[in-house]
DNA sequence: GTCTATACAGGGATAGAC
DNA sequence: GTCTATCCCTGTATAGAC
């Protein structure tokens, strides 16, 4: 109560106080790393540095705290989407671009990730569910908008459903992400450590095709 | 004690009692739903009609009766995943066929890759991991061999790595199948529930590319 | 805002009778 | 193989002092 609030009630970002702030960042690490059900109060407010009690203060409850986990999470995600996409240039170079960025984005931030995914595997409709759904929906329908626009100049087969490429692209890299450790071992793929040669590879697949005659 | 078994040591597919039988399968279900922190012995001991005590009893632990649900679903899985490659054909059949086949096997069974796709996401090394492992490469592997053989037969470039290829279509079949509730209600995505138009979409692209030129 | 202490419920697991 | 009863721990949450 101590520091001026411009508006206590939009942009609460970093509208915490110190204390809220760790244990808002130890539950961030502790929810990524073993899920919801998994983690203890007890263990978010040691990793803290607080007392339980202080944890219940300041989010009310384990949902409260989950949400609130799950919310600071997704901002942080907005601004950085918006450097997916690159303007100005030809459709190859567009493609190219977002999916460099976007593979490259996704490693690194597995502990975003997993807390999304998570929530997506979830059909029950529980928690934030609509947070995740947004967050993955936004960057599938910016690249959709890229694809559109490359239609619309021409530079695209026109029969082609632009939202269907960008399941393949976006899907390809949550696939890169999901099943990192079963590609590591497995015999005849070399792209599980080396993203970029795996984006340059998808991006040819994609413009080019695979067949032979062209 | 009262049956006769075969072989008590290598395919122990039906090898348990009526009430265990129960229990895995309440538990497949439970799990499958709600992870497995989520749920408890008495959840399932009450939808197997059974005591607490008895799972245990069967079982040993919950941890036990988890890895168990495991071994079962994927041993069930093995053998449909035969039905993805059809032999004789050329490539774009065979690429077609396995594109139909794949998506369809995955929303057929919701409970079985929700149960995997957890486990995938759970990079702690724990559980039967190596298990959920061995599906999703199982038929990774598969595709691989598709493309590779159309490589050898000069219909499918080759310059373009198999393995990219078939994480491409692979990826877009799990994006379509996690996504699903997003893309429901996202402008634009016209496939959400139509899983034969999505394949032949992704199929399309992937045999033609996006470029106009050709 | 932060703590200590405590209430209360539910979980996994075991003992021992049938 | 199946049950009832029980143990013990941990988890969420609250009360109330500082």
């Amino acid at each position: 109560m101590n520091e001026v609030k411009e508006k206590p009630g939009a942009a609460e970002v970093d509208a915490y106080s110190e204390g809220a702030r760790n244990i808002l960042q130890a539950a961030e690490q502790l929810f990524a790393g073993q899920g919801f059900d998994a983690v203890s109060i007890q263990a978010v407010a040691q990793n803290a540095g607080v007392s339980k009690a202080n944890v219940f203060h300041h989010f009310g409850s384990k949902e409260g705290l989950y949400l609130a986990v799950l919310r600071s999470v997704c901002q942080r995600a907005a601004p950085l989407l918006q450097t997916l996409v690159k303007e100005g240039e030809d459709f190859p170079a567009r493609l190219d671009h977002f999916a460099k960025a976007h593979v490259a984005y996704l490693l690194a931030h597995p502990g975003t990730m997993r807390l999304l995914l998570r929530e997506l595997l979830e059909s029950d409709a529980r928690r934030g569910q609509e947070l995740a759904e947004q967050a993955v929906g936004e960057n599938f329908t910016r690249l959709i908008g890229i694809l559109r626009e490359g239609q619309r100049r021409g530079e695209l087969r026109a029969v082609v459903d632009p939202a269907i490429a960008a399941a393949l692209l976006v899907g390809a890299d949550m696939f890169l992400f999901q099943a990192r450790p079963v590609l590591r071992h497995l015999k005849g793929v070399g792209f599980a450590d080396a993203p970029e040669r795996y984006s340059e590879g998808l991006v040819d697949i994609l413009l080019h095709g695979l067949l032979a005659q062209g």
